[in-house]
RNA sequence: GGGCGCUUAGCUCAGUUGGUUAGAGCACUUCGUUUACACCGAAGGGGUCGGGGGUUCGAGUCCCUCAGCGCCCA
């Protein structure tokens, strides 16, 4: 990697004795320009005036154990955008990074190692855990952060927070007391997700529903009366917590035994026979065993008619005492077993094959148990409205605005959040329960007595709370909340809240309904969700299938531009995107154009005799390549205002590739030869329409874009011809200007484009009589009154379409030469006298069919303008169509005179 | 059961408020050693925009419906 000598330029001086590579070796770019950037403090928000209009997003901070993948890479991609382009605009742009403490996977991470070192959690305590656990992190939580580094994301790192540092654990500690003030928050004895792996409470939202094989068992419920009740149940085992049979009110079949008794098989338990509308008739048998203590359906039936709830399982999911005979086995070893003395009691009916949803955790897979344990909940409904009364006021805009039908039916049906985890790794939650009056004293800080009896015999609260009750706080935590700080004042709301649709619920509706529930404001005013990234077959990646593309890899074969150039115009938001290498690859090219196009100007302008004209006057070319600059910047940041970056970027690139290289850059070769003062002018627009686009361009492409920039600076400002932009140089393209919409010049441009139609034919009928690429032709151009347009253009034309300049006939009217192909562009025609290349026979047949076609032409735009649409649609479209319609006809008509005087 | 998305060239995807014979990249064919670039250039082939119906002067774009694929919620 190249040594920097100071902070004054990240190349070297001298530009003349540092010739550009042939090709942009990101390599030897991205790590150099980015520890230059950072350096200078490019990316705080300090890097622009304190009366600047500020522009804040908070990244989706990454867990801490985390490794990047492609949606960190997609993130990153997006809001780095955002941010740059805000920066060069002028804003105090500020996004604020971190990472988060991630409870059970971190605590995961930290177990294993001590399972390695023949340890373990409960061995070595809670204190001695959570120190290792901050070792831990010490040491392995930079990796992340170093990894969002290299995609090049413009944070400010001095800014950067983690949900367990200090300050952000004292927001989390106010968080939970103001709700519990405000009687949100409260413990509870409730069926939960259990996770006996983990051996901790989970939220409903970690909780992921598979469709399984399994088995229907059905067998007899015993009456007391005698004869038996069928029943069907997927869980076997929790027959032994049952507390009621239930049937349909308005079952025929059973409705006489509602109120009857039924006895647990095996235990003999009597259990009541319900009714209750939940039951359906046509499911298994219509009847249901109902178990509260399992089942959240069963829980509700339960509530509804006061039955008892009975725990059968200890909470690493063995059977507990209620169990009978079945205490201490696993909880499907007791299904086996129970199912076989049921059997041998002839108490079963039958099995089959069925096809269930089974619970399962979203951490580990493993199958979740409904169980009841006393957990802290908070009651999220008031919040829940004033989130859906902020996205329907306008307040907050959601886009693509799809997805506020999703916010809306969450946040309507909203249930409580259960908080608290059987973990160490978090948050511990804030309560002290005094052992003598049994008060709780909910606390900001550390109380040594209890505050209602003065009793120092207090006990924390063991749980810790879930990871996303803090990351919910993390627009304003991250700025200082609850202290009213600078930062806070300033930068807070934040702007855009830039995610992954697939954590709207997690995070996103919390944050605001944190946001508004603790700063009485809402905590940005746009959502913007980006898609997952998929494999290029559209399959989710996964270590499973072992279809992960990793993005270091990505940046490593291709550069980080590349990557992100792919992820930004490779889709539309809120759409999955299927990742394609060759895309990746193609980007790569693209930066490779870029640059190459800067080594042409630079090459010209060292070798090239220009001096600054009295008065700068345009030729047809500058003015259609400005006034298509103009038109692509305009369109572009239109794009870019309404969150439609990936066709903006696509407008940019096609027009830097495809008008810019492929027809501006060729044709400035014979304008650089045309005298000083036209070098001159040529290199001015050059400059401006490059450096423009790398302006544009940068937000996408920030690396290749920064060191082409650098690059054409340090050339033009050697060269000591006085071409700059309009506002001087700036000292990088990361903090210059964002570009103004120019000047367009619109006839000029009209004209220029009807000439490059021309060259194409020119081409395209060499092509077809394979004329040699390299053969200067003979050619006579009769233009009509655009003559002395046409004259103007001369030498460009013959360069463009390889044309013999010396005799080359420009007139109004020209009479076609002998043995001549002959190409009709409205009133211009061009006839190319090729010399024994031109077979007659062939000429008049491509004249044949190029004349039915045009006449299909004819008659289709003349039906048009015949019908009802010549009243009926905008004058402009109409005017567009007799437009064409003459053209068509002026074509046709010239080539019909042609195709005569060749018979 | 409720909701959402997708279906456009062989492949991966665009197509912004409906404007009049559909675009890009890759792949494919032919040609090219022009001093920015072969990570390139020129020319070319390739699509009844999933099916059907409707609104409109005009529909890939709006509405209805059907089908297939995928996702979310219950």
């Amino acid at each position: 990697m190249m040594a920097i000598s100071n902070l004054q330029s990240p190349i070297a001086k001298d530009f003349f004795m540092t010739e550009m590579p042939k090709a942009y070796d990101f390599t030897s770019t991205e790590e150099r320009l980015y520890r230059w950037w950072e350096e200078n403090g490019w990316f705080k928000p300090e890097a622009r005036p304190d009366d600047a209009d500020a522009f804040v997003i908070s990244i989706p901070p990454p867990n801490v154990t985390g490794e990047l993948h492609m949606g960190h890479a997609m993130f990153v991609a997006l809001e780095d955008l955002m941010i740059r382009r805000a920066r060069m605009q002028g804003k105090a742009a500020l996004w604020v990074p971190g990472t988060d403490h991630a409870g059970i996977a971190t605590q995961l991470q930290v177990e294993r190692l001590l399972r390695n070192e023949g340890s373990s959690r409960q061995e070595i305590g809670r204190e001695a855990f959570i120190e290792r656990t901050w070792e831990w992190k010490r040491k392995y939580g930079g990796h992340i952060v170093n990894q969002l580094r290299r995609l090049g994301a413009s944070c400010d790192w001095e800014r950067e927070r983690f949900t367990l540092d200090e300050g952000l654990s004292q927001a989390v500690r106010e968080a939970f007391v103001r709700l519990h003030r405000m009687g949100l928050i409260y413990q509870a004895e409730y069926l939960v997700n259990w996770s006996p792996g983990l051996q901790t409470a989970v939220s409903d939202l970690e909780v992921e529903y598979s469709e399984e094989q399994g088995s229907l068992y059905h067998f007899k419920y015993p009456l007391k009366d005698g004869g038996y009740l069928p029943v069907a149940t997927t869980r076997p085992e929790t027959i032994l917590g049952d507390t009621a049979v239930a049937v349909h009110p308005d079952d025929e079949r059973y409705k006489h035994l509602v109120g009857k008794t039924a006895v647990v098989p095996i235990l003999g338990r009597e259990i009541p026979v319900i009714a209750d509308a939940y039951v359906s008739m046509d499911f298994g048998s219509g009847a249901l065993k109902v178990t509260p203590g399992h089942d959240p359906n069963d829980f509700e039936i339960g509530q509804r008619h006061g039955l008892a709830i009975i725990n059968v399982m200890n909470k690493d999911a063995t059977m507990n005492a209620n169990a009978g005979s079945y205490t201490g086995l696993d909880r499907f070893d007791c299904r086996k077993k129970l199912w076989a003395d049921m059997e041998a009691a002839d108490l079963t009916i039958k099995t089959e094959p069925h096809t269930l949803s089974v619970p399962r955790s979203q951490r580990g897979g493993e199958v979740i148990e409904p169980l009841v344990s006393r957990q802290w909940f908070v009651n999220v409904k008031p919040a829940a409205d004033m989130g859906l009364d902020a996205v329907h006021r306008g307040r907050i805009k959601i886009i693509p605005d799809r997805f506020v039908k999703v916010w809306d039916n969450w946040l309507e049906n909203i249930r409580p959040w259960c908080i608290s985890r059987q973990l160490w790794w978090g948050h511990r939650i804030p309560v002290w329960q005094c052992a003598d009056c049994n008060h709780q004293t909910v606390s900001t800080s550390d109380p040594t007595a209890c505050e209602k009896c003065g009793s120092a015999n207090i006990e924390q609260d063991p749980d810790v709370l879930d990871t996303w009750f803090s990351s919910g706080l993390w627009p304003f935590s991250t700025l200082g909340w609850p202290e009213d700080t600078p930062d806070l004042r300033r930068f807070y709301p934040t702007d855009v809240m830039e995610t992954g649709y697939d954590i709207l619920f997690f995070w996103v509706a919390r944050m605001v309904m944190s946001g508004l529930l603790f700063t009485n404001d809402i905590p940005f005013h746009t959502i913007y969700l980006h898609g997952l990234v998929r494999d290029e077959k559209g399959r989710k990646m996964s270590k499973t299938i072992g279809n992960v593309t990793d993005p270091l890899d990505v940046m490593g074969e291709y550069g980080t531009d590349a990557l992100r150039f792919t992820l930004l115009t490779g889709g539309t938001p809120g759409n999955d995107l299927n990742l394609s290498l060759e895309r990746v690859a193609s980007n790569r090219n693209f930066a490779n154009k870029i640059w190459n196009a800067a080594r042409f100007i630079t090459h010209s302008l060292a070798r090239t005799p220009a001096d600054p004209p009295e008065t700068i006057s345009y030729t047809a070319a500058d003015k259609w390549i400005l006034t298509r600059l103009a038109e692509v910047t305009e369109s572009s940041n239109r794009l870019m205002d309404n969150y439609l970056f990936g066709e903006a970027g696509r407008q940019v690139y096609d027009f830097l590739w495809n008008e810019f290289a492929d027809w501006y850059v060729e044709l400035s070769k014979v304008q650089l030869q045309q005298g000083v003062a036209s070098a001159w002018t040529t290199l001015a627009v050059l400059r401006q329409v490059l450096d423009d686009c790398l302006r544009l361009l940068h937000p996408y492409i920030p690396y290749v874009t920064e060191e082409t920039w650098q690059q054409l600076k340090a050339a033009f400002v050697a060269s000591g011809r006085g071409i700059e932009p309009s506002e001087g140089w700036a000292e990088a393209l990361i903090i210059a200007d964002w570009p103004q919409v120019g000047q367009r010049y619109p006839e000029a441009a009209a004209d220029f484009e009807r000439l490059r139609e021309l060259v194409r034919q020119i081409r395209a009928v060499r092509a077809e009589n394979g004329v040699e690429p390299s053969k200067f032709v003979v050619a006579t151009i009769a233009a009509g009154d655009k003559a002395g347009f046409y004259e103007s253009q001369r030498s460009v034309l013959a360069f463009l379409a390889r044309l013999d300049e010396e005799q080359l006939v420009i007139a109004a009217d020209a009479a076609a030469p002998d043995n001549a192909l002959t190409i009709a562009l409205g009133d211009v025609a061009c006839y190319l006298p090729l010399a024994g290349l031109v077979d007659l026979g062939k000429e008049r047949e491509r004249l044949d069919k190029e004349i039915g076609n045009l006449a299909q032409q004819i008659e289709r735009v003349s039906k048009l303008l015949a019908s009802p649409f010549a009243q009926k649609a905008p004058e402009a479209v109409v005017q567009k169509e007799r437009d064409k319609l003459a053209e068509l006809q002026a074509t046709q008509q010239e080539l019909v005179e042609r195709l005569a005087a060749l018979r």
